[in-house]
DNA sequence: TATTGTTATACTCTATAACTATA
DNA sequence: TATAGTTATAGAGTATAACAATA
């Protein structure tokens, strides 16, 4: 090993992180850049969008649900529901239907082949969580009764 | 109580999550959105980004750590920093000093006003973090290295 | 009036490619 | 040639405002 004051190519002065990392706020960005990396490397090519898979699974076990609802559920202004279900109707994967009893409302309903291709998703989804389950073990039932917590916060 | 097909104005109807919820991807962006949401809460007025105060924790650690060691560790993009960067030496937070070891390295040192700065924000996090340690309780120790382990996935 | 879906706008974030200056 | 910082660009994501149809 030769002493020198640049570090050798390749190699990173270590850099102090153990204030961000002690922090709820920095772990759990991190963590979920890993996760969604993790999610969309288990789906197969020209795969949805994770919230394109949301709607569809939403709609999959709420048939009829409404796009406000699926805005308010989803957590997405209800302007960004338009375009992603108007992608998901391209593809033939959901449909629109106007309301009998509200004509305002749109009731977005899965196709066979949406309903086809949601499960082809969440049986990959399990391959994923079964990855995590690997990971974390027993550790995984508080990280999601600690999420939970956490996302009530503001209420 | 009136029965009505119509949910009463105010009233939800109840919309069935179980699948999403039971997910660590989904959980954890919800966590994240309440969790970032309560920092911006606990800031004071005009006060910076997460980015930007991240840029400034690491920095105050690590002087003189250059652009390209801050956008690896914080897992954004070299081009971003740049703005970042920009903007807090606009603040007076923040100096670019060009390194004699070698000059194509802009090493970032904080000013007094930006350590002042940072320690104010500092303390705000802290009383945000306490919150949390409300909210968690003893989960929180198990919730840092369950997130420390989803971190590392890909790796 | 109020609400649903929609359009439009703007700002941020993310991801690349390419340029410059240094090495 | 390779790397650090920068510029430029394009695509998502996010946040609002406003409009048409319906209530």
């Amino acid at each position: 090993m030769t002493a020198s004051k640049q570090p050798a190519p390749g190699t990173k002065r270590p850099i102090d992180m153990r204030y961000l990392e002690s922090t709820v706020g920095y772990s759990i960005r991190r963590a979920q850049m890993a996760v969604f990396q993790h999610i969309y490397e288990s789906f197969d090519d020209k795969a949805l969008t994770l919230v394109q898979f949301s709607v569809m699974a939403v709609a999959a076990d709420n048939p009829g649900v409404t796009q406000s609802e699926l805005a308010q559920v989803l957590a997405v202004e209800r302007p960004r529901i338009v375009p992603i279900l108007n992608r998901l109707e391209e593809l033939g994967f959901a449909k629109r239907v106007v309301s009998e009893d509200d004509k305002r409302n749109r009731q977005i309903v899965l196709t066979a082949s949406g309903a086809a291709r949601l499960r082809e998703l969440k049986r990959r989804f399990a391959a994923h969580e079964r990855e995590l389950d690997e990971l974390l073990g027993k550790r995984k039932t508080g990280l999601l009764d600690a999420l939970h917590r956490l996302s009530g916060i503001g209420e």
